[in-house]
DNA sequence: ATTCGTATAAAACAAACGTTTGAATGTCAA
DNA sequence: TTGACATTCAAACGTTTGTTTTATACGAAT
């Protein structure tokens, strides 16, 4: 087979990214996703070798270029303000996990995804860290530097970082539980509402840094 | 038999509830708790009916009261402060849930398996929320009310008091991925340093309500 | 036309799974 | 001591698990 690119090795990816996303690595059967992906049941190891290598590969050729482009949509958005101020940073950075460039489903399986590999490391833990989320930390660190007055503890600025993503995950995956407490269905209306009030929040939290 | 208490059920328990922390619900089988029980493998069933039931009697069971224990902690830190103060109840939060009355292994365990359950809503949802989470949250938020300059935005209050616990839930859960991004490891010096990080960041995240 | 490598299909594999069974054991009341 | 009940145990149950095997169909290259 020269072009035309594998059908089936792409649905694999799909439809195992979505019910790993969904349900957790050993939740799911390579039976569940086969049918999902209307192929047979040796497929995966065909194409993969095994479940797990299906598993890391939805890391490397799904979630990892997910990711990427969620970084150039911060990038994007930022440099579209012309003052990029510390109001800016933060929410484009609340922007681009919350009205990124993706599908609402898509964005449930990158968020779900990375939330499940960072409570239970595996092998992906060290790309999803390294190669992805530590880059795009010490990025919005050093665009949030300058805006701070007087000398800045590094240490204190990254947790800062991590703070603000800690919020917008957790909006996420709290979902049911965060409905239920503020009696309200994450619906159009509230979506932006949220975004504003982590915009507002993490703004005032980055704060802290300036007085000792 | 009369008194002295089920030993094994007490056992299956405590390990069910830990290795469900750990590895999640479907990771763990009947196999392994069992012998981690040092049990045959028939008591689950025997005890429980079934391991989802032992899942289900491990909240009711340990969590919730582990839950009460926490909140008490909470009462009680927050009754030692003569001026109760928003930077108390920030601090009596924060405390209750990384410095609380549990050893470190419980703390992993209670909020390992509150987030498993909140990402991955299943019977113990609703005990979770409505039973523990809801009423905490909402007396926390009345905690806070007072201190607020103007009327308050009851569903942004309630936002804000969810956002501190997402930060706290946050840096304990991704620990790895934390650990690596500020270079930092666990100890017993960075421990503190991050429940005074939290507490300030949340501090000034609180205020954001003040102006609008 | 034949050969070769690729992809899908159906069937079978051993291992692990949650659960059930029935006998053995221990404990207390009658 | 006896009978009844509660608990533990080894063994087996029928499924489901991830993986392997064998066979077949298709295209391109020789």
């Amino acid at each position: 087979m020269a072009e035309a690119e594998d059908n089936t090795r792409e649905r694999l990816l799909d439809h195992g990214e979505r019910l790993f996303a969904e349900k957790g690595f050993s939740a799911v059967s390579v039976r569940e996703i086969t049918a999902a992906a209307n192929c047979n049941l040796a497929a995966i190891n065909y194409h993969f070798g095994s479940k797990q290598s299906l598993y890391l590969a939805v890391f490397r050729e799904r979630w990892a270029q997910r990711a990427r482009r969620v970084r150039q949509h911060f990038s994007e958005t930022l440099a579209g303000k012309p003052r990029r101020d510390l109001e800016d940073v933060i929410a484009a950075m609340a922007s681009a996990f919350l009205e990124g460039p993706m599908s609402e489903a898509e964005r449930r399986c990158h968020i779900q995804l990375m939330q499940r590999e960072m409570s239970d490391p595996g092998d992906a833990l060290s790309m999803v860290v390294e190669d992805v989320m530590r880059p795009y930390i010490l990025e919005i660190a050093d665009l949030i530097r300058p805006h701070l007055k007087g000398p800045v503890d590094e240490r204190r600025l990254r947790l800062s970082v991590l703070s603000i993503l800690g919020v917008i995950l957790y909006f996420f995956l709290a979902r049911p539980a965060v409905s239920r407490i503020v009696e309200q269905e994450y619906d159009s209306r509230f979506k932006p509402e949220l975004v504003s009030h982590i915009t507002a929040f993490s703004l005032h939290g980055i704060h802290s840094l300036n007085q000792e």
